[in-house]
DNA sequence: CTATCATTCTATAGATTTATTGAATGACAA
DNA sequence: TTGTCATTCAATAAATCTATAGAATGATAG
């Protein structure tokens, strides 16, 4: 093999991996999938995908070894394939953010930016908790705060926010999170606290940032 | 808008990027451009593409802001946009590493690791050209070691190995390095050196990656 | 066994991407 | 001006990717 072949089948292989990440919906299932495991069906449902189209995706994506899928009773439970999988995706959300104005002007101009909520750093929040009692919400859907949270939080889905809003405090600090940057449930739960009158900010990573820094995470 | 329209656009402002990074020849040209800027000419040349060819591909990563291009004289330089794609690149790299054993393979089986080539990491390097007296090569093209190179290096491009070997002293250590993991010029000059009885190994990094760790580099 | 259900497979038409060819552009030199 | 040269543009056919619909699979429950 000379050299030339072997460049071609270097970057050939290479490409396997981007042609995967090279689709939207496929960057969102990686994206959900951050989470946790998922089965088909919560899947397609968090996607807006037919099931079988979300199959054919995660079949892509599990032939670039991109994720991982175990059966568990009637279900095919799908995973990322490893830390590496999470990281490259952060690398190239940083890139979309750096390089691409417009995808900062979406998410600013969606985040109603002008209300200007307070956030707060995970290193800032675990200062904080050994300090004062603060109420960390959980704000994903309760799927996702089942397979794993971070410690202490309490799962509040964005869904249920308005019934069950008797639930919280009004004095004392809460804390909000959900699954990262490219998710709104924890921006418009903040708001809608404050506008209640509570004392609410959001935590500036979502759950997977946190358990990738190795921070305190508790499973069901 | 609604969270799905605006789910639909972040996902598709990022499937701009990875599409763009989902092609054999566009990875080489990312790999080759974290060398330094180049022109469309010699980097058609150096990727074995027509000049046509190679300049869809960049104008396909201009769009997606990977590349950035600028005149000077009649020769349009293509350089990365910034340390981002830089870091983007070195992310999926090691994904690739992570997930894809044929790759792993096919580089283990061309650098014929069984001749098991000595390594050398950068901090070792620096550390060692404290105290002794090394000799650094750069087997890269000369015109990518004019650009920028690691400081006290000097320009012994493969090509002219042979020729030149009478140039090197058989009592000093020598390190060699290039352009990074997927290139082999490094590891053919090592064995090349060792073979005629000088005492050589190899940076275990190529020079992108030295940047970008802020050691010391000269530009011509 | 039959029925059910989650998932995958198959087939297909439409959309996108690719390499190639040759023409067009635009800077520079004579 | 005219010619040269590097690069880009435009057009095309071939290849690949995508969503959809419906059939097939394979595990579980009755």
């Amino acid at each position: 093999m000379d050299i030339r072949a072997f460049k071609d089948s270097i970057y050939n292989q290479m490409a396997g991996i981007t042609k995967a990440l090279g689709n939207p919906h496929r960057l969102e299932i990686l994206d959900l999938l951050a989470q946790g495991a998922a089965s088909v069906e919560y899947i397609a449902e968090q996607t807006n995908l037919t099931v079988g189209n979300a199959s054919q995706h995660l079949l892509v994506l599990k032939k670039a070894r991109l994720v991982t899928s175990e059966r568990q009773w009637k279900y095919n439970y799908y995973s990322l394939a490893d830390q590496n999988v999470f990281d490259a995706w952060c690398s190239l959300r940083r890139l979309g953010f750096s390089q691409n104005a417009e995808l900062k002007q979406l998410i600013n101009d969606y985040r109603s930016e002008s209300t200007h909520l307070r956030t707060i750093t995970p290193h800032e929040l675990i200062e904080k908790m050994k300090k004062e009692d603060v109420i960390i919400l959980d704000v994903r859907p309760e799927k996702e705060y089942n397979i794993a949270h971070i410690e202490d939080a309490i799962s509040f889905p964005k869904a249920d926010l308005e019934k069950r809003l008797h639930e919280l405090p009004q004095d004392k600090e809460i804390i909000v999170y959900c699954r990262g940057p490219f998710c709104l449930m924890a921006d418009e739960a903040v708001q809608y606290l404050n506008k209640n009158g509570f004392n609410a900010s959001r935590l500036d990573r979502g759950f997977p940032d946190w358990a990738a820094q190795k921070l305190p995470v508790a499973t069901a």
